[in-house]
RNA sequence: GCGUCGGUGGCGGAGUGGUCAAUCGCAACAGGCUGUAAACCUGUCGGGCAUAGCCCUACGAAGGUUCAAAUCCUUCCCGGCGCA
């Protein structure tokens, strides 16, 4: 019998926002939940212990990167992903399809999750071309029904991932949850591409689900998560939505790369068609904004890597706002990293002694500006949760938003 | 003192008669980053303006040669090295 199951504890009277627990064997997480991620076994910049200080229930790694280096049979006979790095609570892993669009589609070009601007204009700006990167190699994934053939951005060398291979890695990982191995699409293909990776996206699903009932030892340890697709059409959303939920997967990811504008329709579509008592997660996101609308809109978990990246590069999440603290402006500034929020052991630092670290390019820069940054995440999600259990989810977004976007 | 090599934009360092306001790197400044090929990437970087262009001041200093000099010549100043 698996341990693994999830109980909402409240509702948002007017949204769609809920509480509630996930539980795996190794511990509880409370959602909404703000899962930091680890790529390749760490969060980078971060120490478990420092991560468990700052309030996070779990993290999740990336099966592309771990199969690649240092192999998935590493992490087994380590005793699994948690045991490996340290990691006491739950953990997590993405199945690598996002790294079928990020090393496909979106190579070599100024693309990444989000784009900017309407859809249709975008065609100019993904058009750009990073020679400097996309000159050392080709394009690193190729498509076919069967799966994807790609090379490692670490050695070049020729590798191939199918539903049953991403699933069978996972299994050696041996994370409580993860996720079916899909398509992430690029938002500029067209319509009917769109409906093509997401049909293919579903067929996966269900060789993912059959990999893994085949597999009774996984079975009971570990959940499998199906992703929603469809790119930025509501029609497909909603019918990805209610095919992945009708295939007996134990949560939903909601999957694909959008431009803002698109985000909102496309999740909201999704969420009418999911069942109540599926745990929902919310691929890849995000920023604070983001984060409220997702959880406004009934979303349990989310990952996303830019706290980390984006304070090993120099920025900080305030309550009033991203500051990019390499700015002339903080070389004296011995204020706290953000007055209003307090984050458990970056409380001595101030924001000139951090600039100058990141200036230096010294370790410990990055470190404090990670830990304040995912701690500030944590924050705002635990915060939605009390929010939530208290009945006023509504203002509580309310306030942060004003704050923080105005 | 003699000889020799050299003095270029914040720094390092290309350029050795016109295509040079001057390659490049660093620093600086600004911006970006949303299931991490990311301690990364992009832009600006002498001054001014009506900024895909024009004007001014510039390659140690002062003279000179030339239609034209960062680039050639002379003197001076400064630095490295060698010899006294």
């Amino acid at each position: 019998m698996s341990a693994f199951s999830f109980a909402i504890e409240a509702r948002a009277p007017h949204a769609g926002a809920r509480a509630g627990a996930l539980a795996t064997s190794h511990g509880v997480i409370r959602t909404p939940a703000f899962v930091p991620v680890g790529t390749k076994a760490d969060v980078k910049g971060i120490l478990p212990s420092t991560l468990s200080g700052l309030g996070a229930d779990v993290v999740l790694a990336n099966t592309y990167h771990l199969y690649l280096q240092p192999g998935e049979a590493v992490v087994r006979n380590a005793g699994g992903l948690g045991t490996f790095m340290g990691w006491q609570g739950p953990t997590m892993t993405d199945s690598g399809g996002f790294q079928v669009f990020s090393l496909g589609a979106a190579f070599g070009k100024t693309l990444s999750k989000f784009v900017k601007g309407e859809t249709g204009e975008k065609e100019d700006q993904l058009a750009v071309y990073d020679e400097s990167v996309a000159s050392q190699h080709g394009q690193l994934a190729v498509i076919d029904e069967e799966g994807v053939s790609f090379t490692s951005h670490i050695d070049g060398s020729l590798h191939r991932f199918t539903p049953e291979r991403s699933v069978e890695i996972q299994h050696a990982l041996g994370a409580d949850i993860f996720f079916a191995f899909d398509e992430c699409t690029s938002p500029v293909e067209p319509y009917d591409y769109q409906r093509e990776a997401m049909l293919r996206t579903h067929r996966w699903a269900e060789r993912s689900l059959a990999a893994h009932r085949q597999n009774l030892g996984a079975r009971e340890r570990q959940a499998l998560f199906g992703i929603v697709q469809g790119g930025r059409h509501e029609d497909l959303r909603r019918e990805s939505a209610r095919t992945i939920a009708s295939l007996g997967f134990d949560g939903i990811g909601i999957g694909g790369s959008f431009s803002k504008e698109d985000m909102r329709g496309a999740l909201s579509a999704a969420v009418e068609e999911l069942p109540e008592e599926l745990p929902r997660h919310f691929l890849g996101i995000g920023e604070p904004g983001d984060i409220l609308e997702g959880i406004a809109n009934g979303m349990d978990l989310f990952d996303c890597v830019a706290p980390t990246r984006i304070g090993r590069h120099g920025s900080l999440y305030t309550k009033r706002g991203i500051i990019h603290l390499t700015g002339e402006k903080y070389k004296d500034d011995f204020g706290p990293l953000d007055p209003d929020t307090v984050i458990a052991g970056t409380e001595g630092f101030t924001r000139a002694y951090v600039a100058h670290l990141i200036r230096a390019k010294e370790f410990l820069g990055a470190t404090i500006a990670s830990m304040h940054n995912v701690g500030f995440i944590l924050k705002l999600v635990a915060g939605a949760r009390e929010a939530i259990l208290n009945g006023r989810f509504d203002e509580y977004r309310a306030d942060f938003i004003r704050e923080y976007y105005g």
